[in-house]
DNA sequence: TAACTTAAGTAAGAGCGACTAACTTGGCAA
DNA sequence: TTGCCAAGTTAGTCGCTCTTACTTAAGTTA
C-alpha cells in the first residue's frame, strides 16, 4: 500500500505517524509539533518532507485511518448487538462514544475545526460510510417493524445525539455540570425514543456506573 | 470594570479583543496569531503583555463573554417562545444552534479542546448557568403537565442533542452527508420526543428545505 | 511649573517550530 | 563497477510567542 522497509530508517513514514499519534494523545490536537515527532523517530526535522507534503498531511492520514477504525468498530458493535435491532443500533452509538473517549485527539481532528482535512477524498468517503451504516440499520429495523418513518431522518437524529454525547463527554462538560452521569445509559435510553418507540424494554446498558 | 480610556492607545485591551474576534472569524480558532492582532491594533507585538498574561488569556476573555452572550440569547429565546412550553424549549435549542453558526470560532473555543480555558472560574460558572436554564424550563414544563420525569436528565438529553446538531452543522458535516437538511426543523421535531411527548399528529417531516 | 511616579508603550532579541535548498549516503539495477 | 536516485542530513529563512530593558507621557505633588 505504502512504501515499506526502505533505506535508512526502515519505515519513517509509519514511524512518524506512530509518533504523531502518541503526541496527540499526550498533548492534544494542538500541542503536537512535527519537530517532536522527528525527535521520537530519531531523524532531523527536515526528514518528514520526503514523505509528507506538510505537517497537515500527517494528520490527514491519521484522520483517514480514524474514520476506517470508527466504521469498523461500529460494524462490529452492531453485528454483536444484533443487526436491525434496537440493541444493535444502541451498541453502535455506544461504540461511537467509546471511539471518541478512547482516542479523543483523533476524534477531535476527525470532527474538528480543520475543515481542510475532510476535503481529502479518502477522508470524505470514509466519513460518509459511517453514516450510511446507521441509515441501513435503521432502515432494516423499520422494515422489520412495518414503520413508515424516513430511515435517513432517524439516522441523522441518532448520529446527532450520539455525536453530541461524545463531544460533551470528551470535553469534560458532563463532568463539570452533571458529575456521575452514565452516558452509555443515556444513549441506551434515548435511542428507542429517537427510533419512535414509545414503550419497550430498554436495551440493557453495558456501561458501568461510576 | 476594566481599565478604560488610558494613556497612549486609548483602550488597547478592548482593541486587542476586538481584533482577535475579527481574526477568529477570518482564520478560525487556530489561524489567529497575536502578532496579527497587534498589527490591526497598531502596536508592537510586545504591547499585549501589559494587558494579558499570554495569548491564551485573550481567548479566555472572549470565551467568558461568549458564554454570557449564549446565556442571554437563550434566555431571550425562551422568553419569546413561551417559558415552560415546548415552543419555548425548542426556541432555546434553536438559539443555541444559531449562536454556534453565528460565531463558529467562538463556539469552538467554548466547547473545544482547550480545556484549560474552561478551568477559569468565570468561564466555568457561565457555562453551568446555561444548562441550569434548560433544567429550569424543563422542570416548569413537567410541573405544568404533571410529569414525574427527572428534569435534569431530560435537560441533559436536550443539551446533548442540540449540541450535537450545532457541532455537526458548524463543521459542515451535514452539508457533506445530508445536503439540505433543515437543522432547525430537526430540533423542533426532536425536542418533544426527548421531553417524552408521544408523537401523535406530528407530520413526519423529512426535515428538508431549499 | 518643574520634578516625580508609574502605566503603557517600543526596540531588540532569545528560542522554537515549519518549511526549503543544497548536499550526502547507500541500496539497487545495468 | 558505475551511476541513479530515494531518503536522509546540514544549514538557513521566516514568523510567532514571550522577555528584558529602555522610553514616553499622564497625572500628582510641592
Amino acid at each position: 500500500m505504502r512504501p515499506k522497509k526502505r533505506f535508512h530508517h526502515g519505515d519513517l513514514r509509519e514511524a512518524l505517524i506512530a509518533a504523531t499519534r502518541e503526541l496527540l494523545i499526550e498533548h492534544g490536537p494542538d500541542g503536537f509539533t512535527l519537530a517532536d515527532a522527528c525527535r521520537r523517530a530519531g531523524v532531523t526535522t527536515a526528514a518528514p518532507y520526503k514523505h509528507f507534503r506538510d505537517k497537515q498531511q500527517i494528520l490527514e492520514e491519521i484522520v483517514a485511518r480514524g474514520f476506517e477504525e470508527l466504521a469498523a468498530a461500529n460494524a462490529k458493535a452492531v453485528a454483536e448487538g444484533g443487526p436491525g435491532t434496537i440493541a444493535g443500533i444502541t451498541a453502535m452509538g455506544i461504540s461511537y462514544l467509546e471511539f471518541a473517549v478512547g482516542q479523543p485527539a483523533v476524534f477531535r481532528l476527525m470532527f474538528g475545526h480543520k475543515s481542510e482535512i475532510r476535503k481529502v477524498e479518502q477522508v470524505d468517503e470514509s466519513g460518509k460510510q459511517c453514516l450510511k451504516h446507521v441509515i441501513d440499520e435503521v432502515a432494516t429495523y423499520s422494515r422489520k417493524h412495518g414503520h413508515t418513518a424516513d430511515a435517513e431522518a432517524i439516522a441523522l437524529r441518532l448520529w446527532t445525539f450520539v455525536h453530541g454525547a461524545s463531544s460533551l463527554e470528551l470535553n469534560g462538560d458532563y463532568q463539570r455540570v452533571a458529575r456521575g452521569l452514565d452516558v452509555r445509559r443515556m444513549i441506551a435510553d434515548v435511542t428507542p425514543m429517537l427510533l419512535g418507540v414509545t414503550s419497550e424494554k430498554r436495551a440493557p446498558s453495558r456501561g458501568r456506573k461510576r
